[in-house]
DNA sequence: GTCTATACACCGATAGAC
DNA sequence: GTCTATCGGTGTATAGAC
């Protein structure tokens, strides 16, 4: 095997780790089973990073904070916040539903970090950034419906998400595409309903 | 050690094993670590479960069905339907608060159940139980309210579970208990305009 | 039936040859 | 730096004494 930089090394077994995670669960993650997605050798996987724990610290902070953007609706003038906000989230449906392994393997790293002290604080800088995105957004949504935000808008983003992790939940237990849509639906009233449409 | 029949091992194998997932998580919940809490040998385990995923599998199904009644709210005449709905939620949101543990063992459960095909089922009908639970909860509200439901009632339960579950993951992430209030309105209001409210 | 002692697989991590 | 080989520890599960 070639000589390869630590930096680039690390990304790759990063990677190879999301896609572990994304297959088999967090638990079948294993620095074997990392090393062997990523054609590596097991040794080198102690020399890109210290522990197995170092790889997960760094897999909630950097993966999480990807495909962001996959949320943002398309922008449309001329339609009604309501049909904004819904579309926003019949999209995130729908990269939910062309990747549930992805979305749940999201869900798995946020438990895991739960359930340490040490690490919690990862989750809730992720869920920070996750209501920071959500906040540009449905700005961005009142401003071309020509509405405003009768609630702060953090406000109003903290409860989009809360509706969006909800939405995945249940999809990922039941795979009922119509209730997801319903739920999609029904969390675009009640957050529109926090604004004056005009 | 005294004798002890079958059944009543497995079941005090069953309660000591929610509070080790409780209190430090399912990948913790090892075999030794439960007969541990229920102050048991090793070798009673294996009497009791032919291994450790039987026991897992007994943990879903029974478990999860027990304290689903937490969530129904106080029926007081002369309630709008908003108001009923709201308490409801905020009803389960203060037995979330007074044991988050609990909650967080629950999602879990169900996310390792979503990780294997044959498991997958036990997440889907508990998810199923708790929705018929929750319309039970919906219809028993609107006829107290006076109102009716004009969205099959099925279909309010599974977007009220989805806020639900909403609630739970954005609370156990940031403990913003005023957010977490937000959800519980924003979720109301939008359960409460798919019914006829007189 | 219930225990102690142990088998066996697999884990994270490292030693040491190259 | 990169590999193979291995260590120490822990997991599930079982054998065998009582």
């Amino acid at each position: 095997m070639t000589r390869i930089p630590a930096a680039e090394r690390r990304a790759a077994l990063i990677d190879a780790a999301l896609r572990v995670v994304s297959r088999h669960g967090l638990a079948q993650a294993t620095t074997r089973a990392i090393v062997a997605e990523a054609g590596m050798s097991l040794a080198s996987f102690h020399y890109a990073f210290a522990s197995r724990d170092e790889l997960v610290d760094e897999l909630i902070t950097t993966v999480v904070g990807r495909e962001q953007q996959a949320v943002l609706p398309d922008l449309i003038p001329g339609q009604t916040l309501h049909e904004i906000v819904e579309a926003g989230l019949l999209r995130y449906f729908e990269h939910l539903r062309s990747d549930p392994e992805h979305e749940q393997a999201m869900l798995e790293l946020t438990q895991y970090a739960l359930r340490s002290p040490e690490r919690h604080p990862l989750a809730a800088a992720q869920y920070a950034k996750y209501i920071e995105l959500a906040a540009r957004s449905l700005e961005l949504g009142a401003e071309i419906a020509g509405a405003s935000w009768t609630v702060p808008v953090e406000r109003v983003a903290r409860v989009l998400v809360a509706f969006t992790d909800g939405l995945t939940l249940t999809w990922l237990v039941d795979r009922d595409d119509d209730a997801a849509r319903a739920v999609a639906a029904a969390a675009a009233d009640a957050l529109t309903r926090m604004a004056d449409t005009r």
